[in-house]
DNA sequence: TTACCTGCAAAGTATTTGCGCGTTC
DNA sequence: GAACGCGCAAATACTTTGCAGGTAA
């Protein structure tokens, strides 16, 4: 994993020391495929280093945002989640379990390639928010609804 | 304003009270441009009716996004905003400000258009969130770097 | 050594819930 | 009249902050 090493020269660089906190989150960050909340992030920090206070992973995570080494993702507000990959790319949102899945639509970067600014606003960056039901969501929305429709449940009728 | 008057219809079909809290929820949120929080719902609806409780436009909001009334808006994780606007849309938000601005970007829809499903996705919306800087921010943030490099500020240096 | 960083605990902010009364249909 | 909705207050959840001691450079 090349960037661990790139992230300790440019912690170097910006003065930002280097300490077994700060990388401990960053490889839990970039080990996740799941856009993971600041608790999980804590917990899998807390496997090898159980002292960490949750306090200071918050810190940390905000402090990556602004320096770029990380996202914070959005998701309709449930709690803040974090993205280890800060190249452009967009979200898929399950809007029942609250999975999220990484996608690339380059024909939608394409859109605003090149763009520097809409209207009166500056652009910086943008991400498409797509939500949608995942597999399993969409068996178990089927069967919810087979269950209404055939009176199986325990309070068949009004 | 037509949509008041579907929303009543809607409500009845539905078996939703029409409450006057219900009502004047509605109205906020269509009377607004700003994507306004609970709390500024809130307020807006107690210049009206000053005994609605926090909570009430809580649950209101809550239940309005559940039946396409509205719409929660992706901010980043500040706190929930709304939308009453349901069309298809996208955003853009001003990172330092937090100001949201609606826009249409056809071609964007155009992109999904006719897709159901994506993947094991099972497609329901999306929205473009645009990150940005609009133009007030953009001159404040100009006129702060150029206080550094003027070394105008009272600690120039280190 | 010095400035920065962290753990802890407490505070702050946003949102949700239980319950009894009131209102809509 | 019955079911649903509401206000209030308390509970919960998440995040931020102050401070004293510890650590990286």
């Amino acid at each position: 994993m090349r960037r661990l090493g790139e992230f300790v020269a440019r912690c170097r660089e910006r003065g930002i020391a280097v300490t077994p906190q700060r990388l401990a989150v960053i490889r839990a960050l970039l080990a996740s495929e799941n856009h993971p909340s600041t608790d999980e992030i804590c917990a899998a920090v807390r496997r090898r280093h159980p002292h960490v206070s949750l306090a200071t992973v918050h810190r940390i995570l905000e402090q990556f945002c602004e320096v770029g080494e990380a996202r914070k993702v959005t998701l309709l507000h449930d709690v803040a989640r974090y993205d280890g990959n800060v190249e452009p790319h967009h979200h898929v949102l399950c809007v029942r379990c609250r999975r999220v899945h990484d996608i690339e639509m380059p024909e939608v970067d394409k859109l605003l390639e090149g763009k520097t600014n809409l209207g009166q606003f500056a652009l910086l960056r943008c991400s498409l928010e797509i939500e949608a039901l995942c597999e399993r969501c969409q068996l178990a929305e089927k069967r919810m609804h087979a269950q209404r429709s055939h009176h199986i449940n325990p309070r068949p009728a009004e």
